[in-house]
DNA sequence: TTAGGGTTAG
């Protein structure tokens, strides 16, 4: 009685019950769910397509049978049920595993999470689940939580079943969408360890993910290398993702020659392959090959859509063709592709990159007469246009205008917004937009951070800038050289001496290399501000890169007033850089020395390494000395300083030998 | 039986 039933499932390669998805190859009218799951009279009607040839090649004595229509309609059911659960529990003994992912994947599909997530809990008690219900789970649960994705993922408790490949792909492509490639890439790793084997989907899915990273070209060309030694042979959508990523890294050279490839493989490129490579060409605004590119579409029966005009707009613009770029907006006009504000706003910024902001200003006046539809980025594109041309009254103005005009903001609209009002200076509409980002909780980013430190430094606030670099480097933005250095510069001017160290600081340790007079002038801020431990670090890191008369004005202060303890350091980290200690100095620390008797090693200690190192003492501080010997032993002292007396006579000698030679003399 | 992609603006 099942037999013919199941005969059919088995000869279907698609689920009865699924209705939401059909063999992508068919049309959707060939095999429709109706047709399949009503009863065999509506089969024949619809056996036009091979597989409900399959259909009708098996008769059935029965439309179905009494379990399969059993089954149905307790899948209906619980879709439909207001407390699915209890239906559940009354109908869980007709359900198969496959039914009830039947109900997880229409969970999934309308949005009910809650539903899904108990769903798929009670299957797991129950133990109800096989491979799809997890590969389906974790792609609709991924699409709103990824650390529960994660947690369905790691608990599936069997170590085969964790390297399905269906399931691996799905946990995978869940990272990849909520942009966690590092974490995928990771996985993906230890995925392979544990013994998956990738497929094509596998690699597809982590390629997606570099399509919109800086860099991620040459990362992804590396997993491309993987591919034939995995066996894998690249598929119309693999095409599809790699040109995507040429053309947002601007390797139109690769571009082609993927496209060449897929040719030479027997795939068509369809009008998605053509748009990427046409977007690899508006790098360089290549227009006489995005030409050539339209002719040769066009010739194998493809229309460019509207996406594909806005494109090839988007290269003759940026080719500086800007008369072709009119004519090509007249056409997209009339086409009706240009309805809303993309193309113009892609003009508009073109222009006014050149310096033509007349002609933008033309096309903006435009626009609103012809009533085209704006979101605002319009006003946005032209304020930052008024700005670089220093015509800040009007970009302010124009400003206020849009905040009135449209509620809905991004961050980038509120930078220039911000922008515009900084340079005008006013100040009450800078409080205003730093306010209306608190309450819509847009969180600044590095653009946001720079305009208001540049902002705050200019109307001398520079404490306030001070704390606003701070709370820009706790987010963890890179921090820009010259604002620092201008915000050292200044805080230096007001005496805050420490915070502008502490502008260095941050510099220093989030880059790699700094400019070097940044340390000399840091160096002069701290010795200013008598911060000479501080001073002493910068000079102990970057002795070689400061000049002379800047170590000698350091070493000077620093006999004088720095922390007696470290003096000897400082004049061992001097002498090690290259720097000529001046007698001054020694003459300094040594009577801070003799002053202070406890400091009685650290003298010894200095009079001892001087000799070796080519100083001396100079005939007053020796007799400084020798009066205060008692305090320090005089044997000793004695002998030390008739080291220097030896050393002293030798340095004469050899400073004289060249000016003097022997011959010399004798004349 | 479950998994993948792709084009345009500031």
């Amino acid at each position: 009685m099942e037999t013919p039933v199941l005969g059919f499932e088995a000869r279907c390669p698609h689920n009865l019950f699924t209705t939401n998805s059909r063999p992508s190859s068919l049309p959707a009218s060939t095999v429709s769910v109706r047709s399949l799951t009503t009863t065999t009279t509506t089969t024949t009607t619809v056996a036009k397509s091979p597989e409900t040839v399959v259909v009708t090649q098996h008769p059935r004595t029965k439309p179905h049978s009494k379990s399969f229509l059993t089954r149905k309609s307790a899948i209906s059911e619980i879709e439909q049920s207001p407390n699915f659960l209890s239906s559940l529990h009354r109908l869980a003994r007709v359900l198969k595993v496959q039914d009830l992912n039947v109900i997880l994947r229409d969970f999934g599909i309308s949005g009910r999470w809650h539903d899904l997530i108990q769903l798929f809990d009670w299957m797991q008690q129950h133990g109800k689940v096989s491979d799809s219900s997890y590969s389906s789970c974790i792609k609709f649960v991924g699409a709103k939580s990824v650390s529960k994705a994660l947690e369905i993922y790691q608990s599936i408790p069997d170590e085969s079943t964790k390297t399905n490949v269906y399931i691996c792909n799905s946990i995978l492509s869940c990272l990849v969408k909520n942009g966690k490639l590092d974490s995928c890439i990771k996985l993906f790793d230890q995925m392979k360890r544990d013994g998956l084997k990738p497929d094509v989907v596998t690699y597809n899915t982590l390629l997606a993910g570099f399509i919109k990273v800086k860099n991620g070209f040459s990362k992804a060309m590396e997993l491309v290398g993987e591919l034939p030694h995995n066996g894998i042979k690249m598929d119309g959508v693999m095409y599809g993702t790699v040109l995507a990523i040429c053309a947002s890294n601007g390797r139109c050279e690769e571009a082609e020659s993927f496209i060449q490839q897929m040719k030479d493989e027997g795939h068509s490129p369809n009008l998605y392959h053509y748009s990427s490579l046409l977007n690899s060409y508006s790098w360089k605004g290549d227009y006489k090959k995005a030409d050539e590119l339209m002719t040769e579409m066009k010739s194998v029966g493809l229309v460019p859509n509207k996406v594909m005009m806005t494109t090839l707009l988007k290269v003759y613009i940026k080719g500086g063709l800007f008369e072709r770029s009119r004519e090509l907006l007249s056409e997209l006009e009339s086409a009706g592709y240009a309805e809303n504000e993309m193309p113009y706003c892609m003009l508009m910024d073109g222009l006014s990159k050149t310096g033509k902001l007349e002609e933008a200003m033309t096309i903006f006046d435009d626009m609103k007469v012809k009533g085209v539809k704006s979101d605002g980025y319009a006003n946005s594109i032209m304020i930052a246009a008024l700005c670089r041309s220093k015509r800040f009254e009007e970009a302010k103005q124009l400003a206020r205008d849009s905040e009135t005009t449209y509620e809905k903001c991004d961050l980038v609209m509120l930078n220039t917004m911000l922008c515009a009002y900084c340079r005008a200076g006013d100040m009450e509409s800078v409080m205003r937009m730093m306010k209306k980002m608190d309450e819509q909780a847009v969180s600044p980013d590095y653009n946001t951070f720079h305009i208001l430190i540049k902002y705050f430094i200019k109307e001398k606030l520079h404490l306030l800038a001070y704390q606003t670099l701070l709370d820009m480097h706790s987010k963890g933005h890179r921090l820009e050289e010259e604002l620092c250095s201008s915000l050292i510069y200044h805080l230096s001017k007001i005496r805050s001496h420490s915070e502008a160290f502490s502008v260095y600081n941050m510099l220093r340790y989030s880059k790699r290399t700094i400019c070097k007079e940044l340390h000399e002038k840091i160096l002069h801020t701290l010795i200013h501000g008598k911060l000479l431990k501080e001073a002493y670090v910068v000079v102990k890191d970057n002795a070689k890169v400061i000049s002379q008369p800047t170590l000698k004005r350091f070493g000077k202060a620093f006999m004088v007033e720095g922390n007696i303890n470290l003096v000897n350091d400082v004049l061992k980290v001097l002498h090690g850089s290259g720097h000529k200690i001046d007698q001054v100095q020694f003459e300094i620390a040594i009577s801070r020395y003799i002053s202070q008797p406890d400091k009685k090693e650290l003298l010894l200690q200095l009079l001892q390494w001087m000799p070796g190192q080519g100083y001396v003492v100079d005939s007053s501080t020796r007799n400084h000395i020798l009066k205060q010997s008692h305090l320090f032993g005089r044997q000793l002292i004695a002998e030390i300083l008739s080291k220097h007396h030896i050393v002293s006579r030798t340095m004469v000698k050899s400073r004289s030998e060249p000016k003097f030679s022997r011959g010399q003399r004798s004349k």
